[in-house]
RNA sequence: GGGCCGGUAGCUCAGUGGUAGAGCAUCUCCCUUUUAAGGAGAGGGUCGGAGGUUCGAGACCUCCCCGGCUCACCA
């Protein structure tokens, strides 16, 4: 039993003394049939006399926690929230009885009733609910945060003592949503914008389905993977850091349109813009190209934009972003040309990296080995920070991804040449979305060449084997899934949990996150 | 992992080496249209943890725990 502080043990005597009224503290149900939302609404227009009489025949019933009391002897004024709104209730002894408000007083903030009464306005002009009589539905023994609000002659509101120790929020996020107006409304918005993607999707004919998020071979992305293990079968497993090569599957399996939401789970690093768990929407489309996912990407995104604001543009964090459709699109060397003024398509590797050590431009040396690497890693250290409206890169080299087609463009005899050769640097027909500089997305014209496949997805196992940390492991089920044939198909990944950072202007992934991954105590 | 900042009452915060504070909340009393309700009084602390310096540490030093920002890592 921990130790109680004073608050806790008060509650718990006002527990004791309701038990002794005879009153059960935690009954079964309630019969609510309105809500604060509905109830304003009622007296939003000015009300003749006649029409506040009548409302005095019409008792509604409402419930919620109990957010604000003013106690006035026998006569009280208390707010409750419910889900739609807060709304004021007025409680007088002489209405509802001395032993109900015998009950009333030994309530605090925090309690849950359901109140049966009639609406009226105050004297002050506050819509309000004059209690008949009311129920205690959950006598509460932990004190919530004391938020008060004010308004000020501007007609501000003006938060005293809000709840504001962001680890306690995060921690504790049930008395955030509780406390801070607008966490559930992110979350709400959250919801809606995911609920927007769907119906964007399902109208073009994507089918929703569901893939293993325990995978004995991981892969679909480079990425460091949760290891774990199951106890019958006695085999690892990992987490998924993608579903890519699943949703492949079921477009050989004959599925021509297929979407999946999942939480990914990547073993890194946690910032602004990165929890270990987190979700992307990915979408795969036969007969498609590349050019297919981005007429799609933009119009998903758009759309969900216009449905929680009515508008294409946000202002995030103090930039304003406008997702109107077409967004910009740029190949990989022309950003690079333009923002450093080179052209790295007549440049050979050694020149590439002399240009990145004369400039002290951050580089990992141990990309060095392929010139397609330099290249995506001097449009990284560049590039990004240009990014801000949405844009697509497009055309990355080959070596970045295993599971991407070559630009059309190669004849076969040609693409056989320049794979002879470490100054020729294949492209393909690749790109991410960029807003705010932060990549929101991946997208390809998915490799099908079963030959192809195995080569690259080979080639990745052995720079596993030298040193590269994140490359995949071999998964030869999928490789013969690509034999078996899969059709010309176009894929997407959509990072949700940064789409929705952007469209509730929150400056961490951890406040679009109801539980964001905190370290134990 | 590095750098910087923070952790004091349930909440929000003051406190630069000398008796641990304020507002709200809590408890007692008054108050039948209040709204940051008001008035009178009272209680409430392992100052994140452990060592150390000092006559004396919430404060200074060392280590550790938790968090924030930032850099690195993360296509």
């Amino acid at each position: 039993m921990q130790e109680l502080n004073d608050l806790v043990k008060a509650r718990i005597n006002a527990l004791e003394e309701i038990k002794k009224l005879g009153i059960n503290p935690y009954p079964h149900r309630f019969d609510v049939n309105t809500d604060s939302a509905a109830v304003l609404a009622v007296f939003k227009d000015p009300q003749t006399e006649e029409e506040t009489e009548l409302q005095k025949q019409n008792i509604i019933s409402v419930a919620g926690r109990i957010a604000a009391i003013r106690k006035m002897g026998k006569a009280s004024f208390i707010h409750i929230k419910d889900g739609t709104g807060k709304i004021q209730i007025y409680i007088r002894q002489n209405d509802v009885g001395e032993d109900l408000y015998k009950l009333f007083k030994l309530l605090d903030i925090g309690d849950i009733i359901g109140v049966n009464g009639y609406v009226f306005r105050t004297k002050m002009g506050e819509v309000s609910i004059h209690a008949v009589s009311f129920v205690l539905l959950t006598k509460t023994i932990q004190p919530l945060p004391v938020v008060k609000e004010e308004i000020n002659e501007a007609g501000e509101k003006i938060v005293h003592d809000a709840f504001a120790d962001v680890e306690l929020r995060y921690r504790q996020r049930y008395i955030d949503l509780i406390v801070n107006e607008n966490v559930k409304d992110t979350f709400i918005k959250r919801t809606k914008i995911i609920q927007s993607i769907r119906r964007t999707l399902e109208k073009y004919g994507f089918f929703e389905v569901e893939t293993p998020t325990l995978q004995s071979i991981y892969g679909g992305a480079n990425a460091k993977p949760f290891a774990t293990h199951h106890n019958a079968l006695n085999i690892p497993l990992y987490l998924r850091i993608s579903n890519e090569l699943y949703l492949k599957r079921l477009i050989v399996g004959g599925f021509n349109r297929v979407y999946e939401f999942v939480k990914d789970f990547r073993n890194e690093g946690i910032d602004r813009t990165h929890n270990p768990e987190f979700t992307q929407v990915e979408w795969y489309q036969a007969y498609g190209d590349y050019f297919d996912s981005m007429d799609l990407y933009e119009e998903v995104v758009e759309q969900a934009c216009m449905d929680i604001h009515g508008t294409t543009k946000v202002n995030y964090q103090g930039v304003e972003i406008d997702f109107k459709r077409p967004w910009k699109r740029l190949k990989m060397t022309d950003a690079i040309k333009e923002k450093c003024g080179i052209d790295v398509l007549n440049m050979t590797k050694a020149d590439i990296l002399k240009y990145i050590g004369d400039n002290n431009i951050e580089f990992d040396p141990k990309l060095a080995h392929s010139k397609g690497l330099v290249i995506a890693a001097l449009f990284e250290a560049t590039c990004e920070d240009e990014l801000v409206q949405p844009a697509f890169v497009m055309e990355h080299p080959l070596d970045t991804t295993p599971l991407c087609k070559p630009l059309r463009e190669y004849s076969m005899q040609q693409l056989e040449e320049m794979k002879k050769d470490p100054e020729q640097v294949v492209f393909v027909e690749r790109f991410e979305p960029y807003v705010n500089k932060w990549e929101l997305g991946n997208s390809y014209t998915e490799l099908n060449d079963p030959i192809l496949q195995r080569t690259l997805l080979e080639q990745q196992v052995e720079r596993g084997r030298g040193g590269e940390e994140e490359t995949h492991p071999l998964d030869e089920d999928f490789i013969n899934a690509i034999e078996v044939g899969m059709p010309p198909t176009t894929g997407v990944g959509l990072g949700v949990d940064r789409l929705v950072m952007l469209l509730t202007d929150s400056a961490t992934i951890r406040d679009v996150l109801l539980f964001p991954l905190m370290r134990p105590l």
